[in-house]
DNA sequence: ATAAAATTTTTACTCGCGTAAAAAATATGC
DNA sequence: GCATATTTTTTACGCGAGTAAAAATTTTAT
């Protein structure tokens, strides 16, 4: 880091003393070159830190080394660790990752597509809004780059979609409900945002029939991504309606379920197994806030891990596979069953 | 959106019927150009999607329309609504935002510097790790990238700093448990990674010195950005060696309370203002999950939009400016209390 | 209608790098 | 030590746009 400064790669290729195309070369894959030439790049290196313009260089290539990640809501801390764990992958395989979060609205998420699109990714991870997702255009631009979806799956398409198994979040938690204390009864937005919450719902139902149990659905109205206030509005009315018909309540969604708790909380009502608890409550995700509810939330986890692994390697099989994969795959992966204090 | 696909500026003026360097000089500002010229620009826009491509753009440009915005720790709600409001602000006056979040790592955020000097911003928001940051780093990139600084301040780094007036903070949580009970203990990490929190512990001993009491400081180990779990431990420990002199305990911040509040309910200890309870707890950042906790948080809130329009209006002048401004300036946003159900 | 002003066109060069082809230099095997 | 294979250099063009200068055109004012 001294002398003078290098403007471009023919000057850092001269101080290095060698020519423009060998350095290009060099940057492009460090080992196409002899080991000894790699050895005087390096040293140049370190002597004047040059960096090739990124502009220049993706100016002609068709495909740049950038990777899109797109999240429904970044605010989140669900998305927000899915995103931390799908960026560090990529940056370890050497692409740049460009993360944008479309605030829970098709409007943003529609703009970041077409931001995305002008930066001629090598590929993108999304996470689509979901039911507010413009289709069609999501279909226009999975046409044009190579897209793999995850956590909500959209019906054929991007070349893949890599998600949690809703099932097997679900039988997971009503299996523990039904067998330690009474059958749970559902507790979900109306109309939500994310198609994994129908999944949820049929799934809850299912399992409910095999435990030869009624399903009991208490379905809340409710708008957007405030699934805190939603939750802990609707919970107060089903609470007093007396829509839970058994003092078990499985949440669709951790986020309900931190709803859920401020009500009960707000009416005086304990949380929990123990006697004196008016409820128990479970819910889904394991959000990272879920330890530290209180009680903490009993709930069935994402494999954060194993759901960015697999998202990104999936794209690059798109990727080396020249954007495309012959037929279009759907992996749902497991859930684990967290047992706190809640249920 | 018909017609065959446009490759470049060239093929796209012929369509419109005009010259490229026309055309360029109407993607660089729509109002240089006759307004007639304009008309036949944009409609042909409709009917060809086209847009510069954006690597040619910027290549000659020594300054792009990118504005760089680093957060610390994205996966921590408050950052997560600092860059939201802060995005949008920039999109909205026609930047393109990058964001990027350090997670808790010198390590990133050098990376996180170095990538952005690379895109060539117009100027970078930049929220520091604090302690852990690289000042070098730091400085050389401030030397390079238009930079504001804001949430937390390095002496003398950056042309503006924009934060919180941790003082009126403090002030309030303090001068509001004081006169409705008993006097607060201040709660807060040994070393903690954010340079507000000492600020914050300072203002309270003022505060508690203004009020003639004796300050209680606890605090405690830990390192990382699990605040919960550290402030669940410490307080776990804290209560059992008797270290909170009064029933009031004041946290440095929510995600700290978080945890408090969590181990308060593993050892049956009830929080509120209320008969019966052993404990207040206040706390500082109005952390957007703060309304759902049990019992809910009071908390000195940001001003998180206010926060966010200043930064980005400093940016601006720095930018327009041409990337100095005569002297650092350093505003202090003042906080707004929260009164819920925690004390 | 005409001169003056404003805008557009033409032409040509620049930016920094990728990349292809042929020539030159260097390394490797026997 | 020599033929062969590998790597590097030389040369040259392309990418997609910004931009400057001069010429041509259109608009505006009088």
């Amino acid at each position: 880091m001294s002398e003078q400064k290098i403007r471009n790669m023919e000057e850092f290729a001269a101080v290095s003393g060698l020519s423009r195309p060998t350095v290009s070369k060099y940057f492009n894959d460090p080992d196409s070159v002899r080991s000894t030439t790699r050895a005087r790049i390096e040293a140049a290196l370190e002597r004047y830190d040059f960096r090739p313009n990124i502009y220049a260089v993706n100016q002609n290539r068709r495909l740049t080394k950038n990777i899109g990640i797109v999240v429904p809501y970044l605010a989140d801390p669900v998305f927000a660790e899915h995103a931390r764990s799908i960026e560090k992958l990529c940056n370890d395989a050497g692409f740049r990752s460009i993360l944008l979060s479309s605030h829970g609205g098709s409007d943003q998420e529609r703009e970041n597509l077409d931001s995305l699109r002008a930066l001629k990714p090598a590929g993108v991870l999304l996470a689509p809004l979901g039911r507010a997702s413009d289709r069609s255009e999501i279909e226009r631009f999975c046409r044009d780059v190579p897209t793999v979806l995850f956590d909500s799956n959209i019906e054929g398409m991007g070349e893949a979609f890599i998600g949690s198994d809703n099932a097997s979040f679900v039988n997971q938690t009503v299996d523990y409900l039904c067998r330690s204390g009474e059958t749970p009864c559902f507790f979900e937005m109306r109309t939500p945002a994310n198609p994994n919450a129908n999944k949820r719902r049929i799934a809850y139902i299912q399992a409910m029939e095999r435990h030869g149990q009624e399903p009991v659905v208490v379905s809340v109205e409710g708008d957007g991504w405030g699934f805190e206030e939603i939750g802990r509005q609707g919970a107060h009315s089903a609470i007093a309606a007396g829509d839970f018909k058994t003092d078990t309540i499985l949440c669709s969604n951790d986020r309900l379920a931190i709803g859920v708790l401020a009500a009960c909380y707000e009416r005086g009502l304990r949380v929990g197994r123990g006697p004196g608890c008016a409820f128990r409550v479970a819910s889904h995700d394991d959000h990272p806030f879920s330890r530290f509810t209180c009680p903490a939330l009993t709930t069935a986890a994402h494999n954060y891990s194993a759901v960015a692994e697999r998202s990104v390697k999936t794209l690059f099989e798109v990727i080396e596979n020249g954007g495309h994969l012959r037929n279009r795959t759907e992996t749902l992966l497991p859930a684990q069953l967290v047992v706190r204090a809640s249920a």
